[in-house]
RNA sequence: GGGGAGAUACCAAAGUGGCCAACUGGGGCAGACUGUAAAUCUGCUGUCGAAUGACUUCGUAGGUUCGAAUCCUGCUCUCCCCA
């Protein structure tokens, strides 16, 4: 599943390779959030040949509502029903316990939501949130989880994290219980809690490693604390779950984020912030963060990025993406959305060369620099 | 030629004696966005000021009034109907 290959002598910034039913990725890696089984504004073939993504996102909540297990079924899985044939993972609709918390109820059994969309009440429990992810067919699934808000105080963090903990035991009994749907085969991931709270954070990482599952995820970060705190909680969970199995922070983040992170010893991230702040008219790229719709990029007709290994990214000129997304023209939200993609997962790439190369820490820090400004 | 309606800020459009520097929408300018209830949301948008506030505005010139975008008179312009 997953195998280290070159380690930071300065750091716990690793690289490596991660070996799904469908295809192998190199870590670090960015996964491009395609919530409702399409990354929004991106066709699979840009995902693959613009943006170069060998794993997506899905999210259990979402498909389960629309549309609905059974056509995913019928469809044969969600790689076909969205002829994506790379890797794909589920979340598990953990991140929506936090999200839509005005519109959900937890109690030991699961979570019960009402629905987004028409108000409809559902429940989902460790097991039937397997269940359909077993149907959804995405290569790496995760547990249900309770994603703490920010924040929570320490008696929330402790209840919240025994009943992560508790619904992971049942995920887990349930998930060697079961088969997957197409014949492919399906991991899961266990996701750690504890919220900002240190010994809650070791704790939680001591029992998330105890599952013995291939992966591990963190969890129930970046939702509000300041960026120290979540890299205190990343740097001592880290140290507590296995060096040899991929370590994925979910949620996480901006550019910097995610550069500290790897720091950190994370091999996996995702994030909706280059598609939805691209949508709004916010481009990521290496010499920091640019508002587009500012009107000093009016007659800017200089390209994205003369750079990039996106040709979306290299043709397309500021002021025509400026004019675009001002005019709420789709075609803007797809071109800031590509070149958003392909900037992060090149921005992950680069650092996986110089782990490679041995000289990560020194590029790190001249690239967190460069990548704060706005410009 | 006769009759009628109307001129409000960048645009459109409320307001018909004091609660009006003036509703609202658009446009413009800026900000936010982190396992997506988001092609979304927020703020500002007469001038000066960080702000209390001060000053100048509702076609134009006068007038009435303690007080006028609002009432009266002249002028200019626009639109509609009839000939």
């Amino acid at each position: 599943m997953f195998e280290v290959r070159n380690r930071c002598k300065d750091s716990a910034a690793r690289t490596g390779i991660l070996t799904t039913a469908h295809g192998t990725v190199k870590t670090p890696v960015f996964m491009p959030v395609g919530t409702g089984g399409t990354v929004k504004g991106v066709m699979q073939r840009d995902l693959k040949h613009e943006v170069n993504a060998g794993i997506i996102l899905g999210n259990t909540y979402h498909l389960y509502l629309r549309p609905g297990t059974e056509i995913i079924m019928k469809a044969g899985g969600l790689h076909r029903f969205m002829n994506w044939d790379r890797a794909i993972l589920t979340d598990s609709g953990g991140y929506q316990v936090f999200s839509l918390s005005e519109n959900r109820k937890l109690s030991d059994m699961g979570a019960h939501f009402k629905s987004h969309i028409d108000g409809s009440l559902h429940t989902f429990t460790p097991e039937s949130v397997i269940d359909i992810q077993r149907i959804i067919g995405a290569d790496i699934i995760m547990a249900l989880d309770e994603c703490t808000p920010y924040p929570c105080d320490y008696e929330y963090a402790v209840r919240s994290m025994e009943l992560t903990h508790r619904w992971l035991t049942r995920a887990v009994n349930h998930f060697a219980n079961t088969e997957p749907a197409y014949g492919h085969e399906q991991v899961l991931f266990p996701i750690v809690q504890g919220s900002v709270y240190k010994d809650l954070r070791k704790q939680s990482a001591e029992y998330i490693a105890s599952a013995g599952m291939p992966g591990n995820a963190i969890g129930g970060l970046s939702v509000g604390e300041p960026a120290e705190i979540m890299y205190e909680m990343i740097g001592l969970v880290n140290e507590i779950l296995p060096e040899e199995k991929p370590r994925y922070l979910m949620g996480v983040g901006t550019p910097v984020n995610i550069l500290e992170a790897i720091d950190l010893g994370i091999d996996m991230f995702d994030c909706v912030m280059p598609t939805r702040n691209g949508r709004n008219g916010m481009l990521f790229t290496a010499e920091g963060v640019i508002n587009i719709k500012n009107r000093k990029w009016a007659d800017d007709y200089s390209p994205l990025d003369v750079n990039s290994s996106s040709e979306v990214s290299r043709t397309y000129s500021k002021a025509y993406l400026r004019h675009l997304i001002i005019s709420g023209e789709l075609l803007g939200a797809q071109i800031a959305s590509i070149h958003n993609l392909a900037f992060y997962l090149w921005l992950v790439a680069e650092a996986g060369r110089h782990i490679e190369k041995g000289d990560f820490k020194n590029w790190k820090t001249e690239m967190v620099r460069s990548l704060a400004r706005r410009i």
